[in-house]
DNA sequence: GATGAATGAGGATTCATTCAT
DNA sequence: CATGAATGAATCCTCATTCAT
């Protein structure tokens, strides 16, 4: 079988699973549900995780990977300044949770109590894009444009918080708004507590 | 029995479902081990509580009773200017939460993936807590400290937003600073992005 | 509920694994099967027992406790010479498992590819076993009885071994024949081979 | 692919999986891990062998062969007394184990469950091999040397019997021992056993 | 002939909950 | 009120076997 064929086959698994898991939770999905909905057996599952766990651990890698690529590209722009970099990062946060509901339900919901089991690992590739983060704010000290005794880790922490909650306030609400409609107001605020006075 | 010493029964009973739910989850943590630890039979545990979720939600509404209690002092106070009920406010968010580990983890981490089994209830004991923040930021505006513009619930989500982060990043991490040391650098961001310029 | 109960509950469960186990097999044999001869929730299983291994173990031990408490009566027994212990112990050997078949095929082919398992577990109770028939042997040996160069464990063992041998054979043959009447050849035997020339 | 390589296969296959079972046990193999081992594919093994159980009786099947033929060697050859049959008898049987210690596990050990599934098959095989004693003691009778009321079936089992325990016990004692140095304890108490007084 | 990816039946074990004492 | 023994539903994972390539 082909690289390609097994590599499509893993993402579908992947994606089947994605679905289940936002609609019933991680402990109440279960791997034959995902295995169905994929269109394999069982045991199939086996074949590309090591385990139920692994698959979740999987979800977000793959999707940080994404995460991290594209933040990592606004970052890294050259020419640009930080204001700008700011407002394009809250905007890409938000409308990459937006696109996907299901993405976005578990990472909300699902992910929180499974830091508990995985601790290490998420939290590796979460301190890569608070790192991110910071560095933009960083950039802002530099330009003279953010706050000269702002503590860069500690703010992008707190920029962090803002897009989670914006982002959980619209997994739970029933409301039919989009995410990314947010990131106006929410620039706003940053901008405003980070910019010097 | 007398209600006094139900009731403490029942608080014992909390107490230790909070320690253990803490250490290891609340899908590692058996009802047994709760009633072990609490000292009394696993079916007495059912004499309290309708079931491993309701003791769940009980830690919850105990605790939302008294954060929603404190921080209504806070807010309902009189002649006090909205800088400083925020600043009291972000104050006492923390320090409730910075006093308490165990909990801090329940609610930071354990509470998430529940949200999806409650989330109703949990939501609308929120929605008050979130009120609250947002009548001190309604009172600024009103004082004509705050921004005009604002939108009050949605500013209240970004405050909450901030210092959950917060309490989150304090819990997962390891090294032992008190949560309540980010106070300050809290209260300065969120009054720069929310004063009037 | 009293340690009575308990006691024969546990009995009540040991004595049906020893039939649905002699019958298919220990790997043959699901726990459930077990439960449901016992009149028992498949979860009570696991009220006595750790885990289906130990249920194999406890039907050892149980079986070897009667086998050695037996055993020791004969060779303790005052003014008995070493001939005639002998002769008793093969008697003993043989109509302990002669008289319950069922014990008797687990003994002599489920136990077999357990050793596997139990290796040290089994062994030391085994050597127990042994030690008692090379007492018997040494005894015959000061008497005068028994060759003067005898090998005394080595000896025990290969008494052990036609024992074991003359059940096994049992086991597996079809015929109805009783087991106890291969004592007074196997006795023959082995003093032949054992006596002073 | 010429008759000859596919015996070469099959050969390497079989080894394999004595080695594996040898060390893991019968249940504890996976087909797969003999495939690996084998280096050839999961499915290969399907080509030369009917079940992972035909496997076993392969196993079986092919030492056997080569017992019954040493031994009928040993039987049949002329103008060799009874007495030194048995003596040869004994030292191939002990050697022969002796040199394979994963071959003997698998017998002393392996064998004898499965011999619950597989009870007529081996049984027969084992009654070929039992009849060779037998007709060594029977020849013993007519010389004279034997016990005249021998009965030579029973006698070959005790004799087996022996033999086996002897193997058994080599086996699961970790000593660095040769199993064909008990040759020697081992004819003598036979020899004793059936020569007439 | 050979491969190895896919299958899916099967089972030990856990644990929330009940209820007789 | 309290107990804790008993229940039995529920699920992850393994692995012998098949079959399209």
């Amino acid at each position: 079988m082909t690289t390609q064929r097994k590599e499509a086959k893993r993402e579908r698994i992947l994606d089947a699973a994605v679905l289940e898991i936002a609609r019933r939770g991680y402990y109440g999905t279960t791997v034959s549900t995902i295995a169905r909905r994929a269109g394999v057996a069982d045991g199939t599952i086996y074949l590309y995780f090591k385990s139920k766990e692994d698959l979740l651990v999987s979800i977000f890698e793959r999707a940080m990977q994404r995460f991290n690529f594209e933040a990592a590209g606004i970052v890294e722009a050259d020419g640009v300044g930080a204001e700008e970099k700011l407002r394009r990062f809250v905007a890409l946060h938000l409308s990459l949770l937006g696109e996907d509901r299901d993405l976005a339900v578990i990472f909300q919901v699902e992910f929180r109590h499974t830091l508990h089991i995985l601790e290490r690992l998420s939290r590796s590739r979460m301190r890569d894009y608070l790192a991110l983060i910071a560095r933009v704010l960083e950039q802002g000290t530099e330009e003279g444009v953010f706050k000269r005794d702002l503590d860069a880790l500690l703010a992008a922490k707190m920029v962090f918080g803002i897009l989670d909650e914006m982002a959980t306030d619209w997994v739970l609400s029933k409301k039919n708004t989009r995410l990314a409609s947010r990131s106006a107001p929410v620039t706003d605020l940053l901008l405003g507590g980070l910019r010097t006075s």
